[in-house]
DNA sequence: CCCGCTGTGATTTTT
DNA sequence: TCACAGCGGG
């Protein structure tokens, strides 16, 4: 690593190795490479490799991380240091040590999706006639709960409430199919650390120097886990994060982690990034009159060496077709002029639903664009068929893959009996596969259904001795149960053409192909792994050339696009009521809208376009609309307002008499 | 089992 | 308006 490189408060943080550090490092100070360096720094120094720690959120993080400490130390140094996301390393801990806490150690990790199936199920059995419970509430409901550390309603009286009752009888189903969820992982993870001595000092002798990415972000128990992992007196634990980009306290992030640092880990050294390589001065001095107004937050400044740059420029439309119609003509224009690949220009918005209008718009002009989030691979159906297979074939107790696994295809085991042998799972205390093969269970059954049970279990059995034999290929394995099971079969059945089915059954194929890549560099427990890895890398990866080949104009929310950057960036929907979002305010959270915006602005390294407008189709009508309150907060040097009527000079397309219309209703509602 | 009807609710979503 | 879950009928 060449520290010369560096500029002095980067080399300075860089250099304090003893001790807790507090890295704040503002929007494009060269954080990442801050970190690479100290790593690099610390091994320099005679520092085992495999005594450090770095963890990051995402995978993304972890992989950039990872690949960038590979390039600044000898490689074969660089393998030893441990990179991993929060929720991997959790996993590693709990593979290991969760037998402790009455788990089993081939446990399932549920997703999401897999959560809010049980969830759902739970409040249908719990539920009275007519009450009534959202899954996805009671899901945030529990995750927020799970995310302070609280694993059981708190109270008798909690229990009593519906939502209450299902969060614990969702712990308890959890814990029977031998099965944890996201916020479990490091639940569980802090637990065993916390009440287990053996395992605590096992794994703070295995690191001695942690290092911890996007602090602002992490939550309650990600905050435990660093203080149980950290060893040393005073603990050698180097947190770095900037608290003008904490955007998650609705998921449970708390910004205080990083605000009262000191509290947790006392007399640290505090190093401040301000120097910012990415945007020019204009939008840095908008960004920071901007977050002026938090009242909570470390003090601190972007600046640049680079230049004023280009003005920003603010832009009110009638509509939000108008708006959408801009930001593309704008760009579009700029691309074209300046002949600027369209992968320099990102849309920001809100929420999902406004990209809609951006992409007709891009559409219509033919200009490539890419929509980052959405529906990922893996929650594809027939993904997550062939997953819940082999997971069921790892863990029989797992009840949702085997759901999931009895109906695809159909077998002959339908509903009624699948809810009956459930009830008969909760009544004797048994694991539905249990159920299904228990004599008594039997009895009741035609003797069609027995038989047909008796075929799948038969099958179960088989495939679970074939898939664990020694030397058996599980992608092979795996192929030949699809075939036989009938699945592929029915997956074709069910298919609309040709074509469709060439699609999921290409990304099956797909998934063996990852699954027998897998298996051929690991040597052992290779499945579990593979699915581990599935479970928090939802990331299908691309391959890089695809990626970095494919041209287009990214389509984005404010959230996903914390850590990106563009030459061109057009924030959508600066008004009242969006951005600050209307439950901000019941919610007191303004704090964070604000700095939602300040990540937007920081994202621009050239220009920067912000848009808002007077009316917006919202649910069928036009609503009038209000600036965002935030526009009076910024430093009016710093941008300078595009009067609508001279600039919309494009040539009269077949929305003008259109517009005009909610022009004048706009200015009729406001 | 599949389809279409109806009612409902509608930020953000690293893992 | 629109997407989607939950249902009742064919």
């Amino acid at each position: 690593m060449r520290l010369f490189d560096l500029n002095d408060p980067q080399l300075r943080a860089v250099k304090q190795t003893q001790g807790p550090v507090l890295i704040l490092a503002g929007a494009g100070t060269g954080k990442t490479r801050t970190i690479t360096a100290r790593i690099a720094y610390l091994i320099s120094e005679g520092v085992p490799p495999e005594h450090i720690l770095a963890v990051t959120f995402t995978n993304k993080a972890a992989d950039e991380m990872r690949e960038r400490v590979a390039h600044a130390v000898a490689p074969e140094k660089a393998k030893l240091v441990t990179v991993s996301t929060f929720h991997a390393l959790c996993v590693r801990i709990l593979r290991q040590d969760i037998e402790k806490l009455g788990y089993k150690g081939n446990f399932t990790i549920y997703d999401q999706s897999d959560a809010t199936g049980l969830i759902r199920q739970i409040i249908h059995r719990v539920a009275a006639k007519d009450e009534k419970l959202e899954p996805s509430v009671a899901q945030n409901a529990i995750s927020k709960a799970k995310n302070l550390g609280v694993d059981a309603p708190s109270s008798d009286a909690e229990t009593e409430t519906l939502a209450g009752a299902v969060f614990a009888r969702y712990q308890r189903e959890l814990k029977r199919l031998n099965a944890v969820d996201f916020d479990d992982l490091l639940l569980l993870a802090v637990k065993v650390l916390r009440d287990h001595d053996d395992v605590r000092a096992k794994w703070r002798g295995r690191y001695h120097y942690l290092m911890v990415d996007e602090f602002q972000d992490t939550n309650r128990l990600q905050l435990d886990l660093v203080r149980h992992l950290a060893a040393g007196e005073p603990p050698n634990v180097c947190v770095v994060g900037d608290d003008d980009q904490s955007i998650y306290g609705w998921r449970g992030a708390d910004v205080s982690n990083i605000l009262e640092f000191e509290r947790h880990f006392p007399r640290p050294t505090v190093v401040a990034l301000e120097q910012n390589y990415r945007s020019t001065g204009h939008i840095l001095d908008l960004a920071n009159s901007l977050i002026r107004h938090n009242p909570r937050r470390r003090a601190k400044r972007l600046w640049s060496a680079e230049g004023e740059g280009k003005k920003p420029q603010l832009v009110g439309a009638p509509d939000d077709r108008e708006e959408a119609l801009y930001a593309v003509q704008e760009l579009h224009r700029i691309g074209h002029d300046f002949a600027v690949p369209w992968k320099q220009f990102a849309v920001l918005f809100r929420t999902n639903a406004q990209s809609r209008l951006i992409e007709e718009a891009l559409r219509e002009r033919n200009i490539p664009y890419r929509i980052v989030g959405g529906k990922s691979f893996f929650d594809r159906r027939e993904i997550k068929d062939v997953l819940a297979y082999l997971s069921l074939l790892l863990n029989t107790a797992d009840d949702v893959s085997l759901l999931r696994v009895i109906q695809a295809p159909p077998r002959g085991i339908g509903e009624a009996t699948v809810e009956r042998a459930l009830d008969f799972s909760i009544e004797h205390k048994c694991g539905l596969l249990a159920a299904l093969q228990h004599p008594d269970f039997h009895g009741v059954l035609a003797k069609k259904t027995r038989e047909a049970i008796k075929t799948f279990v038969a099958f179960l059995d088989r495939f679970e001795t074939r898939m664990f034999e020694p030397l058996a290929k599980y992608a092979d394995v795996t192929k030949e149960l699809l075939n036989e099971s009938g699945y592929l079969e029915d997956l074709k059945r069910g298919c609309k053409d040709e074509a469709e089915f060439d699609r999921r059954s290409e990304a099956i194929h797909e998934l063996l192909l990852d699954l027998e890549r897998h298996q051929e560099k690991s040597r052992n427990n290779g499945l579990r792994e593979f699915l581990d890895k599935l479970s928090l890398d939802r990331e299908k990866d691309e391959d890089d050339k695809e990626k970095d080949a494919k041209d287009g104009v990214t389509l984005i929310t404010l959230h996903a696009a914390k850590g990106l950057e563009f030459d061109y960036v057009y924030v959508l929907g600066l008004e009242e009521g969006l951005l600050p979002h209307e439950r901000s305010k019941n919610e007191g959270t303004l704090d964070e809208e604000r700095r939602l915006l300040y990540v937007a602005i920081t994202r621009a390294r050239k220009q920067l376009t912000l848009l808002y407008c007077r009316g917006r189709l919202r649910y069928g009508q036009v609503l009038p609309r209000q600036a965002s309150s935030f526009i009076r907060e910024l430093d009016t040097r710093h941008y300078e307002t595009v009067n609508w009527h001279q600039q919309v000079n494009a040539p009269v397309e077949e929305s003008a008499g259109l517009s005009a219309f909610a022009r004048m209703k706009a200015m009729l509602g406001g």
